[in-house]
DNA sequence: TCTGTATTTCTAGATTGTTCGAAATATAGA
DNA sequence: TCTATATTTCGAACAATCTAGAAATACAGA
């Protein structure tokens, strides 16, 4: 992942309601939860939340499958490998860090 | 970190020119860099430059140390530390992912 | 104190993001 | 095809962000 896709990523993360689709997204795990359900956690008006998942799904964090009806929403874990790759990668070089 | 200042954190992340600026800092370690360096580094105006500066500051992501006349920015790690660690709490806890 | 270097603050126009009601679309079942 | 449910798209107002020139401030040395 480069600087870009990275930065697009953590722009939509940089949201409190998107951060928390994600993050319930991920602890869902991989069958995700339907927008129906996102919206009953988080108590969103339709298009508010519609807006906050496309966003999500613009930036490569997660996708979206149809099963009748109901469309779910899925966490893309790679996307998230990545990111957590990229904060790790020339950053957790620091002298000793992680002593209190 | 709670989710707020989480959010807070990534959306700063969450733009090219300050992405690279933390991410310059984290790599020039613990002494971190003037503001001058990293206008040359990255060829931004001085105001803009500042205003980005001073975003990352206001999220915990950075400090600034004065020496005489130049600024030194220095990244502070336990942010960077508490991000990693929050993406990968209840994150990273997906089926077998890590198998590309 | 005067000068030069380093950096911030002020200001403002242009762009982009946020929010949500209302209307539109997609699907399944009767 | 008609209806009901699930979700998106449209539209529009309001707020926030981005950018950068110009002026202001901070500091050190002569």
């Amino acid at each position: 992942m480069n600087t870009e896709l990275v930065a697009k990523a953590f722009k939509e993360l940089g949201h409190p309601s998107r951060l928390s689709i994600f993050r319930k997204l991920v602890k869902a795990g991989p069958e995700g939860l339907a927008v129906g359900e996102l919206k009953q956690a988080l108590d969103i008006p339709n298009s508010t939340l519609s807006h906050h998942v496309s966003a999500l799904v613009a930036a490569g964090l997660i996708l979206q499958k149809r099963q009748g009806t109901t469309l779910f929403c899925i966490p893309i874990y790679e996307t998230l490998e990545g990111l957590i790759e990229f904060l790790m990668k020339d950053c957790c070089m620091g002298p000793e860090k992680g002593k209190k």
